[in-house]
DNA sequence: CTATATTTGTGCTGTATAACATAGTTATAT
DNA sequence: ATATAACTATGTTATACAGCACAAATATAG
Protein backbone atom coordinates (compact mmCIF):
# COMPACT_ATOMS: atom_id res chain seq x y z
CA UNK A 1 0.00 0.00 0.00
CA UNK A 2 1.24 3.48 -0.75
CA UNK A 3 2.12 6.01 1.85
CA UNK A 4 1.04 9.52 1.70
CA UNK A 5 4.14 10.55 0.86
CA UNK A 6 3.45 9.30 -2.56
CA UNK A 7 0.15 11.75 -2.92
CA UNK A 8 0.18 15.45 -2.84
CA UNK A 9 -2.94 16.27 -1.09
CA UNK A 10 -3.73 18.13 1.83
CA UNK A 11 -5.77 15.22 3.63
CA UNK A 12 -6.25 16.79 6.57
CA UNK A 13 -8.77 18.52 4.36
CA UNK A 14 -11.12 16.14 3.92
CA UNK A 15 -11.09 14.88 7.70
CA UNK A 16 -12.90 18.02 8.39
CA UNK A 17 -15.76 16.81 10.91
CA UNK A 18 -13.46 14.92 13.02
CA UNK A 19 -10.58 18.25 12.18
CA UNK A 20 -13.07 20.22 13.79
CA UNK A 21 -13.60 18.60 16.90
CA UNK A 22 -9.94 17.96 17.72
CA UNK A 23 -7.18 19.88 19.99
CA UNK A 24 -4.13 21.41 18.41
CA UNK A 25 -2.11 18.35 20.25
CA UNK A 26 -4.32 15.69 19.05
CA UNK A 27 -4.51 17.11 15.36
CA UNK A 28 -0.93 16.55 15.58
CA UNK A 29 -1.32 13.05 16.78
CA UNK A 30 -3.56 11.95 13.65
CA UNK A 31 -1.55 13.98 11.73
CA UNK A 32 1.57 11.69 12.67
CA UNK A 33 -0.60 8.63 12.12
CA UNK A 34 -2.47 8.97 9.33
CA UNK A 35 -1.32 7.90 5.81
CA UNK A 36 -3.17 8.30 2.35
CA UNK A 37 -3.95 5.31 0.45
CA UNK A 38 -4.98 4.66 -3.34
CA UNK A 39 -7.40 1.92 -4.53
CA UNK A 40 -8.07 1.23 -8.60
CA UNK A 41 -11.12 0.76 -9.25
CA UNK A 42 -12.73 -2.63 -8.02
CA UNK A 43 -9.86 -3.08 -5.81
CA UNK A 44 -10.78 -4.43 -2.57
CA UNK A 45 -10.15 -1.93 0.28
CA UNK A 46 -10.60 -4.74 3.46
CA UNK A 47 -12.58 -8.04 3.31
CA UNK A 48 -15.04 -9.84 5.45
CA UNK A 49 -13.11 -11.45 7.81
CA UNK A 50 -10.29 -9.25 7.89
CA UNK A 51 -8.88 -7.68 11.41
CA UNK A 52 -9.82 -4.07 11.66
CA UNK A 53 -7.04 -1.56 11.84
CA UNK A 54 -8.15 1.82 10.65
CA UNK A 55 -10.53 4.34 10.35
CA UNK A 56 -10.90 5.13 6.71
CA UNK A 57 -12.03 8.45 5.32
CA UNK A 58 -12.86 8.17 1.57
CA UNK A 59 -10.92 11.33 0.50
CA UNK A 60 -11.90 10.89 -3.27
CA UNK A 61 -14.03 8.59 -5.20
CA UNK A 62 -16.44 5.78 -3.95
CA UNK A 63 -16.33 2.87 -2.67
CA UNK A 64 -19.24 0.07 -1.84
CA UNK A 65 -19.64 -2.05 1.71
CA UNK A 66 -21.05 -5.34 0.78
CA UNK A 67 -21.56 -8.57 2.28
CA UNK A 68 -22.02 -11.82 1.26
CA UNK A 69 -25.16 -13.70 1.31
CA UNK A 70 -26.60 -17.27 0.96
CA UNK A 71 -24.76 -18.87 -1.78
CA UNK A 72 -22.32 -16.51 -2.26
CA UNK A 73 -24.85 -13.63 -3.64
CA UNK A 74 -23.44 -10.60 -2.03
CA UNK A 75 -25.57 -7.35 -1.04
CA UNK A 76 -24.94 -4.23 -1.27
CA UNK A 77 -25.38 -2.63 2.70
CA UNK A 78 -24.04 0.96 2.20
CA UNK A 79 -21.96 2.71 -0.62
CA UNK A 80 -19.91 5.80 0.85
CA UNK A 81 -19.78 9.37 -0.36
CA UNK A 82 -16.13 11.88 0.07
CA UNK A 83 -15.56 12.56 3.46
CA UNK A 84 -17.64 9.58 5.12
CA UNK A 85 -15.46 7.49 7.35
CA UNK A 86 -15.58 3.96 7.44
CA UNK A 87 -14.17 0.78 8.37
CA UNK A 88 -14.64 1.48 12.23
CA UNK A 89 -17.75 -0.90 13.30
CA UNK A 90 -15.38 -4.05 13.20
CA UNK A 91 -13.15 -2.40 15.91
CA UNK A 92 -15.00 -0.71 18.28
CA UNK A 93 -17.18 -4.03 18.15
CA UNK A 94 -13.66 -6.25 18.87
CA UNK A 95 -15.36 -8.04 15.74
CA UNK A 96 -13.37 -9.24 12.54
CA UNK A 97 -15.26 -7.33 9.45
CA UNK A 98 -18.57 -8.77 8.63
CA UNK A 99 -18.62 -6.70 5.45
CA UNK A 100 -16.44 -5.77 2.86
CA UNK A 101 -15.01 -2.82 1.03
CA UNK A 102 -14.15 -2.20 -2.50
CA UNK A 103 -13.43 0.78 -4.07
CA UNK A 104 -16.10 1.33 -6.95
CA UNK A 105 -13.70 4.11 -9.14
CA UNK A 106 -10.44 5.48 -8.68
CA UNK A 107 -10.26 6.01 -4.73
CA UNK A 108 -8.57 7.63 -2.77
CA UNK A 109 -8.55 7.18 1.23
CA UNK A 110 -7.04 8.23 4.01
CA UNK A 111 -6.27 5.56 7.23
CA UNK A 112 -5.63 6.17 10.92
CA UNK A 113 -4.75 3.25 12.82
CA UNK A 114 -8.09 2.41 15.51
CA UNK A 115 -5.38 2.37 18.16
CA UNK A 116 -4.69 6.29 17.74
CA UNK A 117 -8.60 6.64 17.11
CA UNK A 118 -9.44 5.02 20.49
CA UNK A 119 -6.78 6.98 22.43
CA UNK A 120 -8.39 10.36 20.77
CA UNK A 121 -11.64 9.14 21.60
CA UNK A 122 -10.72 8.60 25.45
CA UNK A 123 -9.14 12.01 25.74
CA UNK A 124 -11.61 13.85 23.84
CA UNK A 125 -15.37 13.30 24.72
CA UNK A 126 -16.57 15.00 21.32
CA UNK A 127 -15.11 12.63 19.41
CA UNK A 128 -16.49 9.79 21.83
CA UNK A 129 -19.90 11.63 20.80
CA UNK A 130 -18.93 12.28 16.81
CA UNK A 131 -18.99 8.05 16.56
CA UNK A 132 -21.94 7.58 19.12
CA UNK A 133 -23.63 9.55 16.68
CA UNK A 134 -22.59 8.10 13.32
CA UNK A 135 -23.26 4.89 14.67
CA UNK A 136 -26.49 5.41 16.11
CA UNK A 137 -27.61 7.23 12.45
CA UNK A 138 -26.32 4.32 10.54
CA UNK A 139 -28.00 1.90 13.06
CA UNK A 140 -31.22 3.83 12.42
CA UNK A 141 -30.37 3.54 8.78
CA UNK A 142 -30.16 0.18 8.48
CA UNK A 143 -33.17 -0.59 10.59
CA UNK A 144 -35.26 1.33 8.00
CA UNK A 145 -33.51 -0.73 4.79
CA UNK A 146 -33.95 -3.82 6.64
CA UNK A 147 -37.83 -3.03 6.67
CA UNK A 148 -37.38 -1.15 3.02
CA UNK A 149 -35.46 -4.13 1.12
CA UNK A 150 -37.90 -6.92 3.37
CA UNK A 151 -41.22 -5.50 2.51
CA UNK A 152 -40.98 -3.42 -0.54
CA UNK A 153 -41.30 -4.86 -4.29
CA UNK A 154 -38.58 -4.86 -7.09
CA UNK A 155 -40.44 -1.22 -8.22
CA UNK A 156 -40.03 -0.03 -5.09
CA UNK A 157 -36.83 -1.25 -4.43
CA UNK A 158 -34.86 -0.22 -7.53
CA UNK A 159 -36.77 3.30 -7.08
CA UNK A 160 -35.85 4.12 -3.62
CA UNK A 161 -32.11 2.67 -4.97
CA UNK A 162 -31.88 5.35 -7.47
CA UNK A 163 -33.46 7.77 -5.08
CA UNK A 164 -30.78 7.29 -2.35
CA UNK A 165 -27.74 7.17 -5.61
CA UNK A 166 -28.94 11.07 -6.32
CA UNK A 167 -28.83 11.75 -2.25
CA UNK A 168 -25.48 9.97 -2.03
CA UNK A 169 -23.48 11.11 -5.30
CA UNK A 170 -25.63 13.81 -6.71
CA UNK A 171 -26.13 14.60 -9.93
CA UNK A 172 -24.32 16.33 -13.33
CA UNK A 173 -24.24 19.79 -14.47
CA UNK A 174 -27.36 19.16 -16.46
CA UNK A 175 -29.19 18.25 -13.37
CA UNK A 176 -30.99 14.89 -14.59
CA UNK A 177 -28.04 12.64 -15.15
CA UNK A 178 -26.84 10.05 -12.38
CA UNK A 179 -23.26 11.02 -10.73
CA UNK A 180 -22.23 7.49 -10.62
CA UNK A 181 -21.74 4.67 -13.46
CA UNK A 182 -22.78 1.44 -11.99
CA UNK A 183 -23.57 -2.05 -13.48
CA UNK A 184 -26.57 -2.98 -13.29
CA UNK A 185 -25.83 -6.07 -11.36
CA UNK A 186 -24.32 -3.45 -8.79
CA UNK A 187 -27.84 -1.79 -8.88
CA UNK A 188 -28.90 -5.20 -8.57
CA UNK A 189 -27.08 -5.49 -5.54
CA UNK A 190 -28.16 -2.45 -3.85
CA UNK A 191 -31.79 -2.90 -4.51
CA UNK A 192 -31.85 -7.02 -3.84
CA UNK A 193 -33.21 -8.24 -6.70
CA UNK A 194 -31.51 -10.39 -9.48
CA UNK A 195 -29.38 -8.96 -12.14
CA UNK A 196 -32.12 -9.60 -15.03
CA UNK A 197 -34.89 -7.88 -12.88
CA UNK A 198 -32.98 -4.80 -12.26
CA UNK A 199 -32.24 -4.40 -16.01
CA UNK A 200 -36.36 -5.25 -16.77
CA UNK A 201 -37.45 -2.67 -14.30
CA UNK A 202 -35.29 0.06 -15.27
CA UNK A 203 -36.68 -0.26 -18.93
CA UNK A 204 -39.87 -0.74 -17.49
CA UNK A 205 -39.24 2.54 -15.92
CA UNK A 206 -38.06 3.89 -19.14
CA UNK A 207 -40.91 3.23 -20.49
CA UNK A 208 -42.89 4.84 -17.83
CA UNK A 209 -40.84 8.09 -18.79
CA UNK A 210 -39.11 8.20 -15.23
CA UNK A 211 -35.93 8.24 -16.60
CA UNK A 212 -34.29 7.57 -19.76
CA UNK A 213 -30.98 5.38 -20.16
CA UNK A 214 -27.37 5.51 -22.21
CA UNK A 215 -25.90 2.77 -20.98
CA UNK A 216 -25.23 3.03 -17.86
CA UNK A 217 -25.79 6.86 -17.88
CA UNK A 218 -29.20 6.91 -16.16
CA UNK A 219 -30.80 10.10 -16.40
CA UNK A 220 -33.84 11.19 -13.56
CA UNK A 221 -36.72 12.77 -15.58
CA UNK A 222 -39.63 12.66 -12.89
CA UNK A 223 -38.30 12.47 -9.42
CA UNK A 224 -41.19 12.89 -7.82
CA UNK A 225 -43.24 9.56 -9.81
CA UNK A 226 -39.76 8.06 -8.32
CA UNK A 227 -40.67 9.45 -4.60
CA UNK A 228 -44.31 7.98 -4.96
CA UNK A 229 -43.32 4.13 -5.99
CA UNK A 230 -40.71 4.06 -3.30
CA UNK A 231 -43.38 5.42 -0.94
CA UNK A 232 -45.89 2.60 -1.59
CA UNK A 233 -43.74 -0.28 -2.36
CA UNK B 1 -45.81 6.45 35.13
CA UNK B 2 -44.65 5.03 38.18
CA UNK B 3 -42.18 6.28 40.25
CA UNK B 4 -39.55 3.94 41.83
CA UNK B 5 -41.08 4.09 44.99
CA UNK B 6 -43.65 2.49 44.29
CA UNK B 7 -41.61 -0.82 43.54
CA UNK B 8 -39.44 -2.19 46.07
CA UNK B 9 -36.65 -3.13 43.59
CA UNK B 10 -32.88 -2.49 43.79
CA UNK B 11 -32.68 -1.54 40.70
CA UNK B 12 -29.02 -0.89 40.83
CA UNK B 13 -28.29 -4.62 40.74
CA UNK B 14 -29.84 -4.87 37.15
CA UNK B 15 -27.11 -1.72 35.71
CA UNK B 16 -24.54 -3.45 36.05
CA UNK B 17 -22.82 -2.80 32.96
CA UNK B 18 -23.40 0.62 33.61
CA UNK B 19 -22.68 0.68 37.81
CA UNK B 20 -19.61 -1.10 36.88
CA UNK B 21 -18.33 1.21 34.74
CA UNK B 22 -19.33 4.75 37.09
CA UNK B 23 -17.57 6.50 39.69
CA UNK B 24 -18.96 7.05 42.95
CA UNK B 25 -20.21 10.31 42.18
CA UNK B 26 -21.66 9.07 38.63
CA UNK B 27 -23.77 6.27 40.73
CA UNK B 28 -24.92 9.38 42.84
CA UNK B 29 -26.36 11.56 39.77
CA UNK B 30 -27.42 8.51 38.01
CA UNK B 31 -29.19 7.28 40.80
CA UNK B 32 -30.94 10.38 41.83
CA UNK B 33 -32.02 10.21 38.52
CA UNK B 34 -33.71 6.77 37.28
CA UNK B 35 -36.67 5.60 38.30
CA UNK B 36 -38.60 2.36 37.74
CA UNK B 37 -41.75 1.80 35.63
CA UNK B 38 -43.48 -1.19 35.41
CA UNK B 39 -45.44 -2.14 31.86
CA UNK B 40 -48.57 -4.46 31.75
CA UNK B 41 -48.64 -7.04 28.79
CA UNK B 42 -48.71 -5.70 25.13
CA UNK B 43 -48.55 -2.06 26.66
CA UNK B 44 -46.59 0.64 24.19
CA UNK B 45 -43.26 1.48 25.95
CA UNK B 46 -42.23 4.22 23.39
CA UNK B 47 -44.02 4.59 19.96
CA UNK B 48 -42.30 5.54 16.34
CA UNK B 49 -42.05 9.23 16.23
CA UNK B 50 -42.46 10.44 19.86
CA UNK B 51 -39.04 12.50 21.20
CA UNK B 52 -37.23 9.99 22.59
CA UNK B 53 -35.56 10.98 26.39
CA UNK B 54 -34.89 8.15 28.08
CA UNK B 55 -32.02 5.73 28.55
CA UNK B 56 -34.12 2.49 29.45
CA UNK B 57 -32.71 -0.84 30.91
CA UNK B 58 -34.69 -4.06 31.00
CA UNK B 59 -35.08 -5.69 34.30
CA UNK B 60 -37.89 -7.61 34.08
CA UNK B 61 -40.16 -9.20 31.12
CA UNK B 62 -39.29 -8.64 27.33
CA UNK B 63 -39.30 -6.36 25.10
CA UNK B 64 -40.25 -6.47 21.10
CA UNK B 65 -38.72 -3.13 19.10
CA UNK B 66 -40.50 -2.94 15.97
CA UNK B 67 -41.26 -0.87 12.69
CA UNK B 68 -44.36 -0.36 10.90
CA UNK B 69 -43.41 -0.68 7.29
CA UNK B 70 -45.53 -0.91 3.76
CA UNK B 71 -49.28 -1.23 4.53
CA UNK B 72 -49.10 -1.61 8.26
CA UNK B 73 -47.46 -4.55 8.16
CA UNK B 74 -44.96 -4.48 11.08
CA UNK B 75 -42.14 -6.48 11.65
CA UNK B 76 -39.93 -6.61 14.90
CA UNK B 77 -36.15 -5.21 14.57
CA UNK B 78 -35.27 -6.69 17.54
CA UNK B 79 -36.01 -8.14 21.10
CA UNK B 80 -34.51 -7.39 24.12
CA UNK B 81 -34.02 -9.63 26.95
CA UNK B 82 -33.12 -8.48 30.81
CA UNK B 83 -30.56 -6.25 31.64
CA UNK B 84 -29.85 -4.99 28.18
CA UNK B 85 -30.35 -1.43 27.48
CA UNK B 86 -32.39 0.33 24.37
CA UNK B 87 -34.13 3.44 23.39
CA UNK B 88 -31.08 5.41 23.38
CA UNK B 89 -30.30 5.56 19.61
CA UNK B 90 -32.66 8.38 18.58
CA UNK B 91 -31.60 10.13 21.10
CA UNK B 92 -27.72 9.90 20.18
CA UNK B 93 -28.75 10.29 16.27
CA UNK B 94 -31.30 13.48 17.56
CA UNK B 95 -33.55 12.02 15.72
CA UNK B 96 -37.16 10.66 17.07
CA UNK B 97 -38.06 7.15 17.46
CA UNK B 98 -37.71 5.39 14.39
CA UNK B 99 -39.04 2.42 16.05
CA UNK B 100 -41.48 1.20 18.75
CA UNK B 101 -40.94 -0.60 21.72
CA UNK B 102 -43.76 -2.69 23.92
CA UNK B 103 -44.15 -4.72 26.68
CA UNK B 104 -44.33 -8.41 25.60
CA UNK B 105 -45.02 -9.45 28.94
CA UNK B 106 -45.69 -7.38 32.18
CA UNK B 107 -42.02 -6.12 32.36
CA UNK B 108 -39.94 -3.50 34.46
CA UNK B 109 -37.88 -0.95 32.93
CA UNK B 110 -35.27 1.50 34.69
CA UNK B 111 -35.76 4.87 33.05
CA UNK B 112 -32.30 7.76 32.78
CA UNK B 113 -33.28 10.65 31.66
CA UNK B 114 -31.00 10.94 28.37
CA UNK B 115 -29.74 14.49 29.27
CA UNK B 116 -28.02 12.79 31.94
CA UNK B 117 -26.70 9.76 30.16
CA UNK B 118 -25.02 12.36 28.19
CA UNK B 119 -23.52 14.21 31.00
CA UNK B 120 -22.22 10.93 32.03
CA UNK B 121 -20.55 10.15 28.58
CA UNK B 122 -18.85 13.39 28.83
CA UNK B 123 -16.96 12.97 31.93
CA UNK B 124 -16.39 9.21 31.88
CA UNK B 125 -14.74 8.07 28.54
CA UNK B 126 -15.32 4.47 29.73
CA UNK B 127 -19.38 5.46 29.72
CA UNK B 128 -18.31 6.41 26.06
CA UNK B 129 -16.83 3.16 24.77
CA UNK B 130 -19.88 1.31 26.38
CA UNK B 131 -21.66 3.03 24.30
CA UNK B 132 -19.85 3.21 21.41
CA UNK B 133 -19.17 -1.21 21.46
CA UNK B 134 -23.12 -1.71 22.08
CA UNK B 135 -23.84 0.34 19.14
CA UNK B 136 -21.40 -1.02 16.63
CA UNK B 137 -22.44 -4.48 18.19
CA UNK B 138 -26.32 -3.58 17.09
CA UNK B 139 -24.92 -2.50 13.52
CA UNK B 140 -23.34 -5.31 13.21
CA UNK B 141 -26.49 -7.54 13.75
CA UNK B 142 -28.37 -5.49 11.71
CA UNK B 143 -26.29 -6.04 8.68
CA UNK B 144 -26.59 -9.65 8.97
CA UNK B 145 -29.94 -9.35 9.73
CA UNK B 146 -30.42 -7.54 6.41
CA UNK B 147 -29.34 -10.03 4.91
CA UNK B 148 -30.87 -12.85 6.46
CA UNK B 149 -34.15 -11.55 6.07
CA UNK B 150 -33.85 -10.56 2.27
CA UNK B 151 -31.50 -13.63 1.05
CA UNK B 152 -32.91 -16.90 2.72
CA UNK B 153 -36.10 -18.60 2.89
CA UNK B 154 -39.10 -19.39 5.28
CA UNK B 155 -37.63 -22.30 6.42
CA UNK B 156 -34.04 -20.64 6.73
CA UNK B 157 -35.72 -17.72 8.76
CA UNK B 158 -38.02 -19.17 10.91
CA UNK B 159 -35.29 -21.53 11.67
CA UNK B 160 -33.06 -19.01 12.62
CA UNK B 161 -35.71 -16.65 14.44
CA UNK B 162 -36.28 -19.92 16.66
CA UNK B 163 -32.07 -20.08 17.14
CA UNK B 164 -32.37 -16.43 17.98
CA UNK B 165 -35.10 -17.30 20.89
CA UNK B 166 -33.18 -19.91 22.23
CA UNK B 167 -30.24 -17.36 22.54
CA UNK B 168 -32.08 -14.35 23.95
CA UNK B 169 -34.17 -16.09 26.56
CA UNK B 170 -33.15 -19.41 26.55
CA UNK B 171 -34.99 -23.01 27.45
CA UNK B 172 -36.68 -23.99 30.69
CA UNK B 173 -35.81 -26.71 32.81
CA UNK B 174 -36.52 -29.12 31.14
CA UNK B 175 -33.89 -28.12 28.39
CA UNK B 176 -35.86 -27.85 25.54
CA UNK B 177 -38.86 -25.60 25.53
CA UNK B 178 -38.86 -22.25 24.50
CA UNK B 179 -38.77 -19.86 27.33
CA UNK B 180 -40.93 -17.09 25.63
CA UNK B 181 -44.53 -17.42 24.68
CA UNK B 182 -45.11 -16.02 21.35
CA UNK B 183 -48.51 -15.40 18.96
CA UNK B 184 -47.69 -16.92 15.92
CA UNK B 185 -48.13 -13.16 14.35
CA UNK B 186 -45.05 -11.99 16.39
CA UNK B 187 -42.87 -15.09 15.26
CA UNK B 188 -44.00 -14.37 11.71
CA UNK B 189 -42.87 -10.85 11.58
CA UNK B 190 -39.77 -11.81 13.34
CA UNK B 191 -38.80 -14.12 11.05
CA UNK B 192 -40.56 -11.49 7.96
CA UNK B 193 -43.58 -14.04 6.60
CA UNK B 194 -46.96 -14.13 6.93
CA UNK B 195 -48.79 -15.33 10.04
CA UNK B 196 -50.26 -18.30 7.73
CA UNK B 197 -46.66 -19.29 6.39
CA UNK B 198 -45.10 -19.24 9.74
CA UNK B 199 -48.01 -21.75 11.38
CA UNK B 200 -47.64 -24.10 8.22
CA UNK B 201 -43.74 -23.63 8.55
CA UNK B 202 -43.84 -24.36 12.30
CA UNK B 203 -46.37 -27.90 11.14
CA UNK B 204 -43.84 -28.62 8.60
CA UNK B 205 -41.10 -28.43 11.08
CA UNK B 206 -43.22 -31.12 13.44
CA UNK B 207 -43.82 -33.55 10.82
CA UNK B 208 -40.20 -33.25 10.58
CA UNK B 209 -39.38 -33.95 14.04
CA UNK B 210 -37.56 -30.70 14.80
CA UNK B 211 -39.66 -29.23 17.31
CA UNK B 212 -43.08 -30.24 18.88
CA UNK B 213 -45.75 -28.00 19.51
CA UNK B 214 -48.22 -27.11 22.19
CA UNK B 215 -50.32 -24.48 22.06
CA UNK B 216 -47.19 -21.56 22.38
CA UNK B 217 -45.06 -23.85 23.55
CA UNK B 218 -42.49 -24.43 21.12
CA UNK B 219 -40.17 -27.87 22.18
CA UNK B 220 -36.61 -27.78 20.39
CA UNK B 221 -35.92 -31.35 19.40
CA UNK B 222 -33.39 -31.39 16.59
CA UNK B 223 -31.47 -27.84 17.22
CA UNK B 224 -28.54 -28.60 15.18
CA UNK B 225 -31.13 -29.73 12.23
CA UNK B 226 -32.29 -25.94 13.09
CA UNK B 227 -29.06 -24.70 12.55
CA UNK B 228 -28.52 -26.45 9.47
CA UNK B 229 -31.47 -25.29 8.07
CA UNK B 230 -30.39 -21.69 8.96
CA UNK B 231 -27.34 -21.83 7.49
CA UNK B 232 -28.45 -23.37 3.95
CA UNK B 233 -31.27 -20.78 3.72
C1' DC C 1 -7.39 -4.43 -34.37
C1' DT C 2 -9.13 -8.46 -33.68
C1' DA C 3 -10.61 -12.11 -30.33
C1' DT C 4 -12.64 -13.15 -26.05
C1' DA C 5 -14.97 -12.05 -22.13
C1' DT C 6 -18.31 -9.44 -19.84
C1' DT C 7 -22.44 -6.92 -19.63
C1' DT C 8 -27.01 -5.90 -21.26
C1' DG C 9 -31.59 -6.92 -22.90
C1' DT C 10 -35.83 -10.09 -23.47
C1' DG C 11 -38.56 -13.88 -23.34
C1' DC C 12 -40.14 -18.10 -21.02
C1' DT C 13 -40.85 -21.29 -17.10
C1' DG C 14 -41.07 -22.67 -12.45
C1' DT C 15 -41.74 -21.85 -7.79
C1' DA C 16 -41.85 -19.70 -3.30
C1' DT C 17 -44.79 -17.35 -0.85
C1' DA C 18 -48.43 -13.92 -0.29
C1' DA C 19 -53.39 -13.55 -0.20
C1' DC C 20 -57.69 -15.30 0.63
C1' DA C 21 -61.21 -18.40 2.54
C1' DT C 22 -63.05 -21.10 6.11
C1' DA C 23 -63.28 -23.68 10.24
C1' DG C 24 -61.82 -25.03 14.65
C1' DT C 25 -59.72 -23.54 18.90
C1' DT C 26 -58.41 -20.77 22.54
C1' DA C 27 -58.43 -16.47 25.06
C1' DT C 28 -60.91 -12.35 27.02
C1' DA C 29 -64.50 -9.82 28.71
C1' DT C 30 -68.83 -8.98 30.78
C1' DA D 1 -71.08 -18.85 32.34
C1' DT D 2 -71.63 -17.38 28.07
C1' DA D 3 -70.65 -14.38 24.27
C1' DT D 4 -67.33 -12.30 21.51
C1' DA D 5 -63.11 -11.68 19.87
C1' DA D 6 -58.59 -13.22 18.74
C1' DC D 7 -55.67 -16.80 17.38
C1' DT D 8 -54.49 -21.17 15.08
C1' DA D 9 -54.73 -24.43 11.41
C1' DT D 10 -55.03 -25.97 6.62
C1' DG D 11 -56.37 -25.90 1.90
C1' DT D 12 -56.66 -23.22 -2.53
C1' DT D 13 -55.48 -19.68 -5.70
C1' DA D 14 -52.83 -15.91 -7.53
C1' DT D 15 -48.61 -13.62 -8.46
C1' DA D 16 -44.14 -11.60 -7.94
C1' DC D 17 -39.90 -12.86 -8.79
C1' DA D 18 -35.96 -16.04 -9.45
C1' DG D 19 -33.72 -18.94 -12.74
C1' DC D 20 -32.46 -20.06 -17.11
C1' DA D 21 -31.55 -19.56 -22.02
C1' DC D 22 -29.98 -16.96 -25.72
C1' DA D 23 -28.84 -12.98 -28.57
C1' DA D 24 -26.99 -8.45 -29.01
C1' DA D 25 -24.03 -4.96 -27.50
C1' DT D 26 -19.90 -3.39 -25.00
C1' DA D 27 -15.78 -3.70 -22.81
C1' DT D 28 -11.19 -5.75 -22.14
C1' DA D 29 -7.08 -8.00 -23.41
C1' DG D 30 -3.51 -9.71 -26.23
Amino acid sequence: MAKKQDYNIDFTAGLTDIWRILKDNEREILKNHASVHHFKKNQMIYCEGDQPQYLMCLLKGKVKIFKEGVGGRYQIIRMIKTVQYFGYRAYFAEEKYLTGASAFESTIVCMIPMRIVSELVRINSDLAFFFIKQLSVDLGIADERTVNLTQKHVRGRLAEALLFLIDSYGLEEDGATLNIYLAREDLASLSNMTTSNAIRTLSIFVSEKIITLDGRKIKIIDEEKLRKISKLG
